[in-house]
Formats: structure tokens, C-alpha cells, sequence
DNA sequence: GATGACCCTGTTTGCGATAACAACAAAGCA
DNA sequence: TGCTTTGTTGTTATCGCAAACAGGGTCATC
């Protein structure tokens, strides 16, 4: 095909291949200002021939326009974080932007290392998990002079822009849920993660929302690490033996409240009857499941879609005031395992 | 804090603020070349007081070194990749060098576009999954001129390194280990994916193996979209209704799988006296159900840590002749789905 | 006190592209 | 014919940083 390089091509290769200035090649190769036809075609060959791929690094330099959008996230692993990307991919995937991502492992001085990583990449906008940053982190956030859209929550004030939704309304309304379903004895499970801060707030609303109608948490348990299906089974095990008065099991996920799903279905315990369950964020795991968990949906995608939007419309338009708050409403699924009165 | 900068800061900023070169600034900030203690300090201060961040755009530039590394994999909602990533940044978090990700959603085209996207940043090394490109990507990643490493499968020709498993021969074992349990009329489930090459080569070794015995899979069963879960159930209902004289299913992947098994549980069949049952993957979800699915891992951090590594040692002395073809071996985990004889 | 060996700091140059402007030819019009 | 207009191509300067080299101090050594 091609004879190998030792060293790597640039524009001079091309134009002095096809003749022309590197100017021109340039041109061609963005498409951008006139080139006779003639001319496009012959570089084209020449690039094609050679193998040349542009240096965005230069481009950028020149520019001063980077196509890329930061995007950082706490975890992989979690099922809705790939979700919320699935949602910016599909925004994004129409325009020039390019999605970067950066993982926190739910660690503030991660984030903030992450952070100062990316941006020295110069982005063209962040999304960024979470409203909680460390003090540098926010003082870089808003100094950065690009778009910012902080996700996932919503209860708190952005630095910029914001798209989520109200993990202490979550809480509430399935605590609400909850009690008017009958259910009295309620125990909690979760994971210990002190600074997932959107697992708390959903727990404060729903401890809150609990108080107001004189009814307190009987029991909790915590884990880390492991399966959360396991986890969900044993934990389940554990508590029920430990309180076995409790008639409520709320889990803050899906997948621990899968486990105990599937734990208490063996023990041939009745669901709603006897004990009823609820997790959070609709995932589509269990679809499959012999009952359907009571959930709530997280508007996963959507928040990823939203955030994107929010990006590409401010790099497109700076002027225009968009909308800088959206705050997506979750909605309760009932399944088989919450009775409704 | 500090004042707004309308105007990006820049080395020069902070040179001005602390009175030194520009080049000093470089130095103190790089940890390169020796700079006497109080200039650092007076540095350091200036660039935290004004909130400088380098511009790695630059300084790329400049030295025509990026501490980037592609990743290019088919998807993120799999389960199976993000496993991989987490590998990979396991073994760059020790090294100067940053994981970037492209998602090619299975799509030949698409790959080809991501890795032209991400090789003109320029960066130091590639880890792809599959072993199939298209003549382009191929062209591309020949041309290059840094590691190039293929991960997931190893049944074929790497065009620089390659970590992963034969999938032909995970599709064999599995089939030897069903034959040996006495098992005769096997059903196979999987997705509908023609271009998910481990998938096929699975298959086709599976099927080879069971033809070298006289034993021909006796029905078959392809979805897509959906919950996997969900599927696994209604593509073992459907198939057990149409051909009931199946002992055996195979599934290719555990989630299918553990749905397939959730149902049957459920139909209160003997499991695996009547109807065995295996999976691919090892996935971790598996632990939590009620019984444990046999399957097979596909050693995914392992492969990412090795990848990684692999790129590491190459870039930390490129003289030096590594492995190249790293070949490993994805154990069966017989769980209480699949008899031993 | 001259010589070299450091240490520390500054100057110059260039990475590979693009923006902005300049130039030139062909074409259109009065 | 002379002038503008339009389409096409080239020239120059610059983006922000780091490599390479060039200096000026300080110190020890002979």
C-alpha cells in the first residue's frame, strides 16, 4: 500500500504530494472556504494515498476550538452511568462533539485531579456528576469560562446549568408510597457510601417524610463492595432474622433489592402481603425478575440526552438564555412487590 | 477568589505574576530540570492564586508527546467492557498515561471513524477489541507506529499484540463439558449479532466440537434489544414449548442465561437432572441467584490489566522485545446448572 | 585569581495547524 | 479599455508550550 513513515505526516506531506500550498490542503480537508474542484479531488488522492490523518492537536492550538466535551462520572460499574452516556452519545452523536470521559470512583480528590486533567485538554464544555465538588474543583467549574451542566440531582445550585432530579423528592414519594400502602415497619438497606451523595439525600427525604407521620426506620444495614444481588440476598437475611417484624424492605438500589427479592420469594414469603419492597432506578435487569421490584425511575437517559442538548445549544448559540435548571420528575413503578391501597 | 479572566491564562500569566521566565513556569510546574526551592514556592503560589491550568493542547504541541491512550471497545452497557476499562485503569493509575474511550456500538463503520477521531490526537498507544477492522482501520493501525494491542480474542493474526482468549475454544470445552455430563439434545440462545465475532466464534467452535461427536444443536434462537433477563425467559419458554425434548440450552451470555434459569426454576423442572444449562462470561450478577448458572469466565480484568501493561512496557522501552501474544484461559465454573459426571 | 563544575534562569526556535490577509486570474460591466 | 467582482490559491503570523542551547552567578580547586 503505503510505504511506512518513520516520520509522522502533516499538511506539508499532502500539499507538497499534491502540489498545492498546505493552505489549501487544509481547506479541503475541513471543507471549509472555496476550492475549485479540481483541486479538492487531487488532495483527497494524495491524502487518501498517503494515509494522512490531521493532527487535531495543532488544529486546536490554531483554533483555539477543541470538540470535545468533558464528561465525569463516579463509576463505570454502576449500570446508570453508561446509561446516562448512552443518552449524551445519542445528542452529541449530531453534532461535532466528541464525549471524553473521566472516572471519580465517587473520590472528591479524583474528581478534582480528573477535572484539572480534562480542562487542560481545553473542552468545549462539562458535564459533571453530582452538585458536591471540593472548593477547588468549584472555583475551577467557574472560572473555566465553558458550558458546565452538573447531573443526576437536582437539589442544590448549580454553577452553571443543571439537569436532574430531586433525590430528596425521590425519597419522600416512595416514603409516601409507602405508608399509604399500610406498610408500618420499614427497614433500609443500602450501600455504604458516605459520599454518594444522591443515595443520601434519597434516604433523607425518605427518613423525613417518614418522621412527619410519626414513623421511624426499624432497622438498616449497609454494605460495600461484592455482588448487589448477593448482597441483597443476605442483607435480606440478615434483617429479617434480626427484626422480623418489619412488614417494609427499602433498598437503594435495584439490584440489593433484587437480591432480597429473589431471597424472599425462596422463603415463600408474600409479597406485598407479608413484606413489601421498593428499590430505585428502574433498571432493566429486572424486567426479568419472577415479580416485578417496586422502583423508581431515574430518567437515566434522558438526563444524559438533556445535558448534552444543554451543552451543544450553548456552544452554538452563547447568546441565547437557555433554560439552566431542568428538573426531570421521576415516577414511581409500582411491580408486584408495593401494594396500593 | 480571583478575578474573572475573560482572556484564558496562559504560561505567561503566571511568569508575569511571579517574575520569571516563562520556561521557569514550565519547569516548576513539570517537576523537570532544577529550579531552586523559593522560586518554585513563589511559582506554585502565583499559579494556584490566578488558577492557572496548563494547556496540555500546548504543550503536546510542543514536545509531541501525549500521555493518551485509545480504548476502543463495541460497547458500554455489556458488562463485559467497562470490566475491561477497569483493568486498564488499574495498570495506567501508576503510569503518567490516561485511558481515553470510544464506543463503536459494533459497527465497522463506526469503528473506523472513532479510531481516525482518536488517532488524530495523536495518542501513545491503542487497545482495540476484536481482531476484525475494516482494510481501513487496518491501513491505520499499521501505519501508525505505536503499541497497538487487540484484546478480547485471540483466534486470529494481531497486527501488534493481543491479550485475550479463543473463544473457538470456549465454545468447545463448553461443548465437551456437556457432552461428558451425558447431555444429547442441546438447544443454543444468543443474540443477534453478526458482528459480534467472539460471539460467532463461540458458537462455531461449540457447534464443531458437538458434529465431531455426531451431535447436531437441535434448536436454535437469535434476539436483540430488550432486557437481556427478560429475553432469557421468553426465548427458553418459546423454545422448550417448540422442542421438549431438549436436556441442554446454552446460552451466550449469563444474563440469557440467568433468566432462562429464573424461568425454569419457576416451572419447578429439575435443573440439572432434566434440563441443564450454561452461560458465557462469569458475570458477577450470577452470584446472587438461587442457583448458580455454569458458565465461563472470560478473564476480563485480566485482559485489561494485561493490554495496559502490554502498552506500558512498550512505551517505557520500546527496544525491548515483550510478549506479544498473550493467550488466556477462561475457566468453566460447573455452578449447580451443569452435572458432573 | 583563573578554571572548571555546578546550579539556576533566560532566549530562541519550532511543533503542525488555522486565521487573516494578500495576490492573482478570469469574468462581468460600463 | 479600465474597473470592480468573484473565485481560487498563497503568504505570514500566531496559538501556548517545551527542547535545546546560552548565559550568569557561586563555589571549590589548584
Amino acid at each position: 500500500m503505503t510505504i511506512e513513515p518513520k516520520r509522522p505526516l502533516t499538511l506539508r506531506d499532502v500539499s507538497e504530494a499534491s502540489g498545492v500550498s498546505e493552505m489549501t490542503v487544509s481547506r479541503v480537508l475541513r471543507n471549509r472556504g472555496d476550492v475549485s474542484d479540481s483541486t479538492r479531488e487531487r488532495v483527497l488522492a494524495a491524502a487518501k494515498e498517503l494515509g494522512y490523518v490531521p493532527n487535531k492537536i495543532a488544529g486546536a492550538l490554531a483554533s483555539s476550538r477543541v470538540n470535545l466535551v468533558a464528561v465525569i462520572i463516579p463509576s463505570l460499574s454502576n449500570m446508570v452511568f453508561p446509561e446516562v452516556l448512552t443518552g449524551i452519545n445519542q445528542v452529541l452523536e449530531d453534532t461535532e462533539l466528541q464525549p471524553v470521559v473521566g472516572v471519580t470512583d465517587y473520590l472528591p480528590e479524583k474528581e478534582e485531579r480528573v477535572l484539572y486533567e480534562m480542562l487542560s485538554w481545553r473542552p468545549s464544555g462539562v458535564i459533571i456528576a453530582g452538585l458536591e465538588h471540593s472548593d477547588a474543583a468549584k472555583a475551577m467549574l467557574e472560572a473555566v469560562g465553558i458550558p458546565v451542566v452538573e447531573i443526576m440531582d437536582s437539589d442544590g445550585t448549580p454553577i452553571d446549568a443543571m439537569v436532574g432530579i430531586s433525590h430528596r423528592r425521590a425519597g419522600r414519594e416512595m416514603a409516601k408510597a409507602i405508608l399509604k400502602a399500610g406498610y408500618r415497619h420499614i427497614g433500609f438497606m443500602g450501600t455504604k457510601m458516605p459520599l454518594d451523595h444522591r443515595a443520601r439525600k434519597r434516604f433523607e427525604g425518605f427518613t423525613e417524610h417518614l418522621a412527619k407521620s410519626g414513623v421511624e426506620i426499624e432497622d438498616r444495614a449497609f454494605y460495600s463492595g461484592g455482588s448487589a444481588l448477593a448482597k441483597g440476598r443476605e442483607m435480606t437475611a440478615d434483617m429479617l432474622e434480626r427484626s422480623p417484624e418489619l412488614d417494609f424492605l427499602y433498598y437503594s438500589n435495584d439490584l440489593i433489592g433484587a437480591g432480597g427479592l429473589l431471597y424472599l420469594i425462596e422463603q415463600g414469603i408474600d409479597i406485598p402481603g407479608q413484606i413489601g419492597l421498593a428499590g430505585f432506578n428502574g433498571v432493566e435487569l429486572l424486567q426479568g425478575l419472577p415479580r416485578k421490584l417496586a422502583t423508581m425511575d431515574a430518567c437515566r437517559v434522558e438526563i444524559g440526552r438533556k445535558a448534552a442538548e444543554i451543552v451543544a445549544a450553548r456552544l452554538e448559540n452563547p447568546e441565547g438564555d437557555l433554560e439552566k435548571i431542568v428538573t426531570l420528575s421521576p415516577t414511581i413503578t409500582y411491580g408486584d412487590t408495593l401494594r396500593r391501597r
